[in-house]
DNA sequence: CGGCATGTTGCGCA
DNA sequence: TTGCGCAACATGCC
């Protein structure tokens, strides 16, 4: 499911069910997902606690407790957080769950996530993974003039640069292929190549992408979307021009592209 | 059956 | 040091 806006979607839904929460108990059998800690450190950590908020950056959700602990998840390829329903049903491909009282009244998250490359990691403070985060375009907005700063000394393909979540945090496969195509700018540009004013059409287009795709998740909170602009649409006509648009390999993923609208910069 | 998938990490190599 | 290509992780869908 995730990218930035997806993982928005899945912290408010928690923050709903659990800010403000005694949690009654945890529990999770899944070593992988736990990796490396072990399921009683998972259940001990976060029995008895209050929680007080339910925050995100970039893909990483960060869940504080009232003693300072903190549960962070990241939902990897398939991760999923969904509300318990009444009779406590397990769902297929539940990894965790996490039961409350809430004003009395019991509730609760559950975690899925098919194929597991998700992480659930308990700490006493924040992680590496999380320190090490960029800017989160939607919390803090892209800041044009860093960007460029930044992409100016490097070579790299500018979508595979976009990528990069010690650069801007959450921008993942799809947002980097959609907000190039809203840029009007070919993904495989080095990043050097691209002018102050090409940095700032970026910047547009990803928060062009951003916007639309959290609008379409609101609406749809469970549902995957497949309908992008450029986004697995190889082959297809592009909806701007209606060149066929292409299909290519950059940093080892998928990029849909068109080259009759997105121009290559190739100048450095 | 093969191919592909919204993410991340680690390794070998230039 | 930088960066790239590729495999691995584990499962489901077409």
């Amino acid at each position: 499911m995730p990218e930035l806006p997806d993982v928005e979607i899945a912290r408010r839904r928690l923050e709903r069910i659990l800010r403000g929460a005694k949690i009654t108990r945890a529990q999770s059998g899944d070593r992988r997902v736990l990796r490396p800690q072990s399921p009683a450190t998972f259940a001990r950590a976060l029995a008895g606690r209050t929680v007080r908020a339910v925050e995100r950056r970039g893909k990483w959700l960060r869940v504080r407790l009232d003693d300072g602990t903190r549960l962070f998840s990241h939902l990897g390829m398939t991760g999923w957080w969904v509300e318990l329903d009444r009779a406590g049903e397990h769902r297929r491909s539940e990894r965790a769950r996490i039961l409350v009282t809430r004003r009395g009244k019991p509730a609760g998250a559950v975690y899925l996530d098919s194929r597991r490359f998700g992480r659930l990691i308990v700490a006493p403070e924040d992680i590496a993974e999380w320190r090490e985060l960029g800017p989160d375009p939607l919390a803090d907005g892209i800041d044009v003039g860093r960007l460029a700063g930044a992409l100016a000394r490097s070579r790299r393909a500018i979508k595979d640069a976009l990528m990069d979540q010690s650069l801007l945090a959450g921008i993942g496969n799809i947002l980097a292929t959609e907000g190039l195509w809203h840029a009007r700018i070919d993904p495989r540009s080095p990043s050097a190549a691209l002018s102050r004013a090409d940095v700032a059409k970026v910047a547009r287009g990803l928060e062009a992408a951003l916007r639309e795709e959290l609008e379409v998740r609101e609406s749809a909170e469970d549902e995957w979307r497949d309908d992008f602009a450029v986004y697995g649409r190889a082959g297809q006509p592009c909806r701007r021009c209606g060149t066929i648009i292409s299909r290519t390999v950059i940093g080892g993923r998928t990029t849909a592209f068109c080259k009759g609208c997105q121009v290559l910069r190739s100048k450095i």
